[in-house]
DNA sequence: CTTTTTGCAAAGCGTTTGCATTGAA
DNA sequence: TTCAATGCAAACGCTTTGCAAAAAG
């Protein structure tokens, strides 16, 4: 049952691919299939780490390319960051975030509140509204506890 | 009156300062100053060029340590990015932000909604929840009719 | 066969560090 | 007089670019 969803993931990333005129190439399943079991927020040299333990030949360089190009076509989304490296997202569906204001790590959760949040009349006039999220800035259970 | 508040708020800077332990330079209240007056979230850079202006001799480096001290000491908050240069923002109080996917532009607003926003209690227990902030995804007015 | 993608190397930004000099207290 | 801050230069880390070789369609 796990393996159907694998699968059926994988096909429609394929599909996708197709759409937008992408080759599908083993890097970029692999970096697909790294994207669906990651449940972190990694930056492009993180997954390369982990990616090149499978796929030894894999550059640094196909691992970021391919991430930007995911990230253009909606397979990832680039989360906001504060000054590091640029990091990725695999879960493209609506959610929030906590993020440790020490150790930069963020934990996805969701609310419904917060995804019910009205969004004023006057900037959905003016803008094109894409999306929401909130950001809760937080000392997390890990760093609390370290003198500093 | 305007000179007043001006002068209200260098002398609290000031008082910060001391109390950090922080010696009050020349350049430190030129970042200072510039910070008060900008309704941006400029980027080191970006604040070195204003400044220099005003203040020629003063280095690309000092600008860029001195914003970074201040965010320490809460003269400035670091906001959120997606890749670029590090960015601040020069109003420390609780807002939230528009952000233009594709300029980068970053629009501070108010909300009392927003403001008023519960935070589940199950991370009150586990994390120390410093703040947070709503940020709306947009395509911003001066994008939106740009042909791509 | 054509066109995109890959891997590599170099270049490009932005940020950080070390250190001698300067200046605030 | 003391110690922190500044300016400069070099180092560093991350990202982007150009290009020849390889691979997908």
């Amino acid at each position: 049952m796990q393996g159907e969803n694998d699968s059926d993931e994988l096909s429609s990333f394929i599909e996708k691919c197709r759409r937008h005129n992408l080759k599908v190439t083993p890097q970029r399943i692999a970096v697909f299939k790294e994207l669906t079991r990651s449940k972190d927020h990694p930056s492009a040299a993180a997954m390369f780490e982990i990616i090149r333990k499978q796929f030894p030949s894999i550059s640094f360089d196909t691992v970021n390319r391919t991430l930007l190009t995911f990230a253009e076509i909606g397979v990832v989304d680039v989360v906001e960051g504060y000054g590091g490296p640029r990091r990725f997202d695999p879960e493209t569906e609506s959610h929030h975030h906590l993020r440790c204001t020490r150790c930069d790590r963020i934990i996805d959760f969701q609310c419904e509140d917060y995804d019910n949040l009205a969004i004023p009349e006057k900037f959905q006039r003016k803008f094109t509204v894409l999306g929401k999220r909130v950001v809760l800035n937080i000392i997390c259970d890990k760093c609390k506890d370290v003198a500093r």
